[in-house]
DNA sequence: ACCTGAACACCGTTCAAGT
DNA sequence: ACCTGAACACCGTTCAAGT
């Protein structure tokens, strides 16, 4: 460490994902970050080209925290169950990060070690190369959409419970959308670990029927 | 229109989506915005109470561009499909603005038109009030991460291709990580299209199993 | 190579003042 | 009620200078 400040890219990337924890991403800035780490703004200029290679830093911390199964004598279906708890987990320990684990992929050998796990289990059931890579997309897509309305809290107020202001009046909601009426009121009572576990079985499902029927056709 | 400037929300908020597909979302100032319309930039203060105000204003006109289909004889399967096309074209039109259909559901009645459409497809269906909110949920977090994929490339380049700055040397690569090495490159070759319908499919035929063994149980 | 202070070109929003 | 200019408290990053 030849540094005057002590500082390394881990410790800097660190600080500020317990900055974003506690002020948001908004709340990240490059002179609050110093600030805490009790350097000049600039001196963190050193270690990241810019800010956004620091938020990228970040979300490859927050990749290596996903747990990867390491049981041998797991099927693919139950081992990425487990994994896409833990991402879960991640994601909503860490809310005003979601939208760097959606910007940036994982990359370093700590990060990446989730997938690695995920795509050895398709491999060993069997699964063809590009089938695993589909469906890795596809459980991508359901984690990082799932996780954004859970930290969004985008059902927390149904849709009829809109404020007075410029909301809609009675009769005409009625009229023209009975349906959201009768339906959008259980939105909000929906658990949030309850449905991720059941879109994750949506998934899952529809995947197994899929490569059933494309093995049955062989 | 007393007004003095001649605005109205609706052409304010029309302008920032304007200026979001042009500049991105950290483009769009409210100083930029209210040069763009040649007024200062308080006067938008009048019609909004804030910026975050005016974003979820543009995020009612984008969720009132998605098409609800009217014919009455479709399955819900096919008209989800439908909806969920309509859905994916609006936010791939508009990649910017992602993030605010994320952050804001839909609130007025034509915003709410589409939800309206899908929710009276399940119910006419049979299918029950709230097995109709779990689907939706579910398919809100598949559109909402597959959208998020495709506007920021998530799988544009594969891990095994990072800058070599601080990428990982071959051989290691190669040790702990080969099913990404195998995988990982399939991922940028697959098409956002067709890889949108391939989730849409695996959603919906576990949603329809679920539902047969659900009745097929009563 | 690493660190710094000053400066530049921006922000959203408050406030007091105008019509 | 609607609109405005000035001001406040911030930003990220460039630059020239230091060690």
């Amino acid at each position: 460490m030849p540094n005057r400040t002590g500082l390394t890219e881990r410790a800097v990337a660190s600080h500020a994902l317990a900055l974003i924890d506690e002020e948001g991403l908004v709340g990240l800035s490059m002179r609050k970050l110093a600030g805490a780490l009790g350097v000049a703004p600039m001196s963190l200029y050193t270690h990241f080209a810019d800010r956004d290679s620091l938020l990228e830093a970040v979300a490859q911390l927050l990749y290596a925290q996903i747990d990867a199964p390491t049981g041998e004598d797991l099927g693919p279906e139950e081992k990425v169950r487990q994994i896409m708890k833990s991402v879960r987990r991640v994601l909503v320990d860490h809310p005003a990060a979601v939208p760097l684990v959606a910007k940036y992929p994982p990359r370093t050998l700590d990060a990446l070690a989730f997938v690695e796990a995920g795509y050895r289990a398709f491999r060993r059931a069997g699964i063809t190369a590009h089938d695993t890579a589909r469906a890795y997309r596809a459980l991508v897509a359901y984690s990082l959409g799932t996780a954004t309305i859970e930290v969004n809290q985008y059902f927390a107020a149904h849709p009829a419970a809109t404020p007075p202001g410029d909301s809609i009046d009675s009769p005409t909601l009625a009229r023209h959308l009975p349906n959201v009426i009768e339906v959008g009121p259980l939105l909000p009572q929906l658990d949030d670990g309850v449905e991720f576990d059941y879109g994750l079985e949506l998934t899952l499902a529809g995947f197994m029927r899929l490569q059933d029927s494309t093995l049955g056709s062989r």
